[in-house]
DNA sequence: CTCTTAACCTGGACGC
DNA sequence: TGCGTCCAGGTTAAGA
């Protein structure tokens, strides 16, 4: 269930358990996710002290001196840190088995997540190319609308497209249109700058409070089954397509932009 | 460049 | 109960 959220939640669960202990050893059941984990994570892991837990776009980056495992959880992965003896659950990937017996635990039913290598000092090809972070200064309606002046993509797709904001997946696209009063389906060359600037003061603070939220989840970070549902009831458009528009109760649409379901308002979000 | 589409993979929900 | 179909929070790669 990975939006930015859900990784950054994800990072701040993991901090107080990793951060600082060493890798005893690495253990991968499968190695054929989105791309093959590459033969550094085993040769240069063990052994190494992480030294912090970095997230970029959804991207969570362990780092040792020896260099960053760079993971992605994809659509179905997830982190868990477990004591050592924890039976294994089916699509349980890979294990980085700490000095005090316990494990940080991969897990991704679909594999289209990854574990990958980057080495000191580098960037990997993945990173690079990245929009910047949306909830930093760097964001804003300003940035938005210069980066939007000609392309015919529909807004959605362009808020999407992780070359311009990182982060923004399919639920929180959906929600910060509905609440900025956007049609998805507008050209991006064709919404006005204070357009922009209400839809990244939304992305902003949907983002935030969504993170908020997560933290609720952290103290039971350690446990097989927590995972974090917390801001399904908050969700005024995304999944509803059919159901009352909450502002003027007129039925959602739903249809697919850019092959990604959304619903949103046809009265409200012109 | 920009835009669109297909593809990767598994599991759960639903209809018959 | 079993089986086919559709859908899912992401991203890259290929083609137009």
């Amino acid at each position: 269930m990975p939006e930015l959220p859900e990784v950054e939640t994800t990072r701040r669960g993991l901090l107080p358990h990793v951060a600082g202990r060493r890798i005893e050893h690495v253990r991968l059941r499968r190695a054929d996710l989105r791309w093959p984990i590459p033969r550094q994570v085993e040769d240069l892991l063990p052994g190494q002290r992480i030294d912090a837990i970095r997230r970029r776009a959804k991207y969570l980056l362990l780092d040792t001196a020896a260099g960053s495992a760079l993971l992605h959880l994809g659509m179905s992965g997830s982190l868990r840190v477990l004591p050592s003896d924890t039976p294994l659950r089916a699509h349980d990937h890979v294990d980085l088995a700490l000095e005090d017996g316990r494990v940080l635990r991969f897990n991704d039913p679909r594999r289209f997540g990854c574990l990958l290598w980057q080495a000191p000092g580098t960037l990997h090809p993945l990173l690079a190319g990245l929009g910047p972070e949306p909830l930093e200064d760097g964001f804003d309606g300003d940035y938005l609308f210069a980066r939007s002046r000609g392309r015919s993509a529909p807004v959605k797709a362009f808020l999407m497209d992780q070359a311009v904001v990182v982060g923004v997946g399919n639920i929180y696209a959906t929600e910060a249109l509905f609440r900025a009063g956007i049609s998805p389906l507008r050209a991006a060359g064709k919404v006005s700058r204070e357009r922009y600037a209400a839809l990244a003061r939304e992305v902003k603070a949907i983002l935030a409070h969504a993170i908020a939220r997560g933290g609720t989840t952290l103290r039971d970070f350690l446990s097989p089954d927590g995972a974090p549902g917390y801001f399904e009831q908050e969700l005024l458009a995304y999944g509803r397509g059919g159901q009352p528009c909450p502002r003027c109760g007129r039925a959602l649409k739903q249809a697919s932009i850019g092959q990604r379901t959304t619903a949103w308002c046809a009265h409200c979000q012109r």
